[in-house]
DNA sequence: AAGGGCCTCAACCGCTATAGA
DNA sequence: CTCTATAGCGGTTGAGGCCCT
């Protein structure tokens, strides 16, 4: 099939753009405004196609294009957003006023790659790159997707009181998400939901690094229990303790302990909950709860699935 | 000074989505 | 419904600058 070309092919200039073309450029835009491009560049008097143009003037020369070095809250912003996104620019770059999806793109290529590569993240996954050599998908999915039911239940209970980029961090067991989150531990200021999360993110992402070979126990859970065999697998005795004599958390305590017994059930074998009753019923509550349609449910969901196993 | 390798980033390419005739 | 034009996206390329020998 024939593609019909964006231009004319004869006598169209291709490469760096001169001053002189953009003040062409800008100056017919400035004067006609966005839009018609095909015929723009006849029109500004510019050998140029109408595509180059476009992307010249929403790339470069957009009076609102914020120019130089990225600051180090829009590195973390971008870190965070690719961790949540993955390699949707466009979509990244709505969150950093100023910059485009290409700047964005080039500034991870060429810098946020190769430092999350020294920090030992796997850039794509941003998880920590096995020092074995092994990629995620030589591992064994471990046992069951209890861990997945159960982080969704989590997530449906407690959705309400936190942080939606927390939240997301946590399930797909970004320790970016952890690590930043991880001053809400000591933090007064912070409800004790994000302590517990914290925690068992923590936990959910030790669980996740089990070499193929490995058909020990070494995460401490036998091959037919989740997470919800036992509270003590989150908190030592004193921690639970501490947690106990706040008020505030006994009743949060006995909340997620019933939620821990819940996934207790083994491999593939669902219980019944008061709230949710099955495994898709939570995929729709994430679904409703991602109103805003920017947390990519596949992404989310296969990301899960590499790591505790077939999900649905 | 020369030149080879590496890095950066603007620009391009190929594709899909969408709107409108 | 089909076709065409346009917009937008993500991956890739290559010119130019920098650094090292």
């Amino acid at each position: 099939m024939v593609r019909t070309p964006c231009c004319k092919e004869e006598g169209v200039k291709k490469g760096a753009w001169t001053p002189e073309e953009d003040q062409k450029l800008i100056a017919y835009l400035q004067l006609h405004g966005e839009g018609g491009w095909r015929t723009l560049p006849e029109k500004a008097g510019l050998k140029r196609c109408g595509k180059s143009c476009r992307l010249r003037w929403a790339n470069y020369l957009r009076p609102d294009i914020k120019r130089g070095e990225f600051s180090p809250e829009e590195d973390d912003t971008i870190i965070k957003l690719h961790a949540l996104k993955g390699n949707k620019w466009a979509a990244i770059a709505t969150n950093l006023a100023g910059r485009t999806d290409n700047e964005i793109k080039n500034y991870w290529n060429t810098n946020l790659k190769k430092r999350l590569k020294q920090k030992g993240l796997d850039p794509v996954t941003h998880k920590p790159i096995n020092s074995t050599g092994l990629k995620p998908e030589n591992h064994k999915p471990i046992r069951s997707s209890g861990s997945a039911r159960l982080l969704n239940r989590v997530a449906s209970k407690y959705a309400v009181d936190l942080n939606r980029d927390l939240l997301t961090g946590i399930i797909i067991g970004d320790p970016t998400f952890i690590a930043v989150d991880s001053q809400m531990i000591d933090s007064p200021t912070e409800n004790s939901t994000s302590t517990l999360l914290n925690k068992m993110a923590a936990k959910s992402t030790s669980l996740t690094s089990i070499p193929i070979n490995n058909t020990s126990t070494s995460s401490g859970l036998s091959d037919n229990c989740s997470f919800s065999d036992d509270f003590t697998d989150f908190f030592s005795n004193e921690e639970i303790s501490d947690m106990y004599t706040n008020v505030d958390n006994v009743g949060l305590m006995e909340e997620l302990k019933s939620i821990l017994s819940y996934g207790g059930a083994g491999a593939g074998d669902i219980k019944e909950s008061p709230e949710v009753n099955n495994v898709a019923d939570e995929m729709e509550f994430l679904d409703s709860w991602n109103e805003e349609g920017d947390l990519d449910l596949d992404k989310f969901v296969s990301s899960l699935e590499s790591k505790v196993g077939v999900f649905v």
